[in-house]
RNA sequence: GCGGGUGUAGCUCAGUGGCAGAGCGUCGGCUUCCCAAGCCGGUAAUGUGGGUUCGAUUCCCAUCACCCGCUCCA
């Protein structure tokens, strides 16, 4: 049984070019990550992956791609202005760090008041907190620093000039883009009720303890659905792309132990759920959050309708009747689910002769690489290789590797996982034939030159 | 952000106040090479910036990054 552990991915990840760190000549910038050639081979083919499942070949749902700068009022709408802004103070005796207006809150119901900071200024409930000597619940002193503002969103400024008037925020999560143009894909597209639109992009947060790797991290990409359902529907689609999310995993290889679905409690919904499960996944860290789905409610689509004064209701061409849809987001996180592919995948195996074989078992649909072409000898055989590799190129992504031992090799091929080695040989010059093997079985067949494409396209569709 | 720890080649690790070393890797050569063979040759490093010193990779300070713990994650 391999033990797969973080060390190992990381050193794989950078030793084979799947992720390295960000700005490395420069000594780093905490927690961001590159991907290298195969990483982004892999990400893009997990991307491809989840696109032709969600929007390809769904009946319900269609794509779209929306910018990440949206007009601020976007955010004051889906309350991410509110909600990110937390009052922070740390208490200068303990180091212990609370939120200023739970302080308040906890120190009101404490004493019988009906004190609540909601709408007060960051001065005021400092100052409410110097004046009542509200005390440290971890050391009792009362001996705070200043209220600082922590705020999860990005800020960057729109237009040469730095002024105020031009801020605008980095988008936290893809889903806004989605809800903001509900009214014109609803309409170009021509949909009825129940419906989808699928989006993939880069989200920003600006999260106070990022790492694990690219498992938490403040720029990260996201696939997201939003399904939009008549209202009472909600539930009974909820639970459809919960199943349909676990097995678009297991189809392309996640094990069925790695992932567990977990329920969230009626007490840790958000304000505008009405169920949300995480489907998490059994990381060498530990357990960890993949896939959120969540029932939204209609709180979205009626925040934005609220705000921006614009209808986003649906008129059910049937009844005639006129509603605010509801919203079912399956909401996934693309670096997470490559890194769940990256570990899953990962085995060492013992051969025969005692030597330790490092192997990606990775669903081929998701390979970087889907083959490799290999000449036994450089000198006599390279031509016909280069060959065989240009016409593969056309179709597939394709390794060419014609220096040292030929088992060294396969060996480098199985540990960024490659499925199939392509080997022109000796025969390879008379009869046009080649060797093909298989990474997890280490089969060999023989195959004539111009069936190879088909077969390679056979063995790693999905 | 706080506390503790760590930074030497791509990787794993030596070493020294006075020429920085090994194994693995990688590249080239030889071998009609099908599962990390062998031999020969090449390759490359003291995180960054200051200070002390005749001289710093070594001592001091700062900074950056990483690891562990805490705080946080609508």
């Amino acid at each position: 049984m391999t033990e797969v552990t973080m060390d190992k991915i990381v050193a794989l990840c950078k030793n084979r070019g799947f992720i390295f760190a960000g700005s490395e000549i420069y000594g780093g910038l905490a927690n961001t990550w590159d991907y290298g050639p195969l990483g982004v081979e892999l990400k893009n083919n997990v991307k491809k992956a989840w696109w032709r499942k969600f929007v390809q070949e769904s009946p319900h749902n269609v794509g779209m791609d929306a910018a990440i700068l949206m007009n601020p009022e976007t955010w004051v709408a889906s309350g991410h202005v509110v909600n990110f802004n937390d009052p922070l103070m740390d208490c200068k005796s303990c180091k212990a760090r609370f939120r200023a207006d739970k302080l308040i809150e906890d120190y009101s119901a404490k004493n019988g008041l009906d004190i609540r900071p909601d709408g007060w200024s960051h001065e005021q409930m400092h100052q409410y907190i110097l004046d009542n000597k509200i005390p440290c619940p971890e050391c009792g002193k009362s001996d705070f620093t200043g209220i600082r503002k922590f705020n999860m969103m990005f800020k960057t400024f729109q237009g040469v000039t730095e002024d105020s008037a031009s801020e605008i925020y980095l988008r936290p999560e893809t889903a806004q883009g989605i809800f903001v143009n509900f009214r014109n894909v609803q309409r170009t597209t021509r949909k009825k009720l129940p419906f989808g639109i699928a989006q993939v992009g880069k989200s920003f947060r600006n999260e106070i303890t990022p790492g694990n790797f690219t498992f938490r991290t403040r720029e990260f990409e996201q696939m997201e659905l939003e399904f939009f359902c008549a209202p009472g529907t909600e539930i009974e689609w909820y639970s459809y792309w919960k199943a349909f999310c676990k097995n678009w995993l297991l189809s392309l290889g996640i094990k069925e132990d790695s992932i567990s679905l977990r329920e969230h409690s009626q007490e840790e919904l958000c304000h505008y759920s009405n169920g949300t499960t995480d489907i998490e996944f059994r990381f060498p860290f530990g357990w960890g959050e993949l896939w959120g789905v969540a029932s939204r409610t209609d709180y979205d689509l009626k925040a934005h309708a609220q705000h921006s004064g614009a209808s986003l209701e649906y008129q059910d061409p049937f009844t005639n009747e006129r509603y605010t849809p509801f919203c079912v987001e399956p909401s996934l996180g693309a670096d997470r689910v490559v890194l769940a592919f990256l570990c899953d995948a990962y085995d060492e195996e013992t051969l025969e002769n005692g030597d330790i074989r490092n192997i990606l078992h990775l669903h081929p649909a998701l390979a970087p690489f889907k083959a490799a072409v290999l000449p036994l000898q450089k000198n006599k055989l390279g031509d016909k290789a280069q060959e065989v590799y240009a016409m593969l190129s056309k179709r597939f992504m394709v390794d060419y590797d014609e220096t040292g031992a030929i088992g060294k090799r396969y060996r480098r091929e199985d540990e960024i996982g490659t499925p199939l080695c392509v080997t022109i040989d000796f025969d390879t010059l008379e009869d046009d034939t080649v060797t093909v093997r298989d990474r997890d079985t280490m089969d060999q067949i023989r195959l004539p030159i111009c069936a190879l494409a088909d077969y390679i396209q056979q063995k790693t569709d999905f």
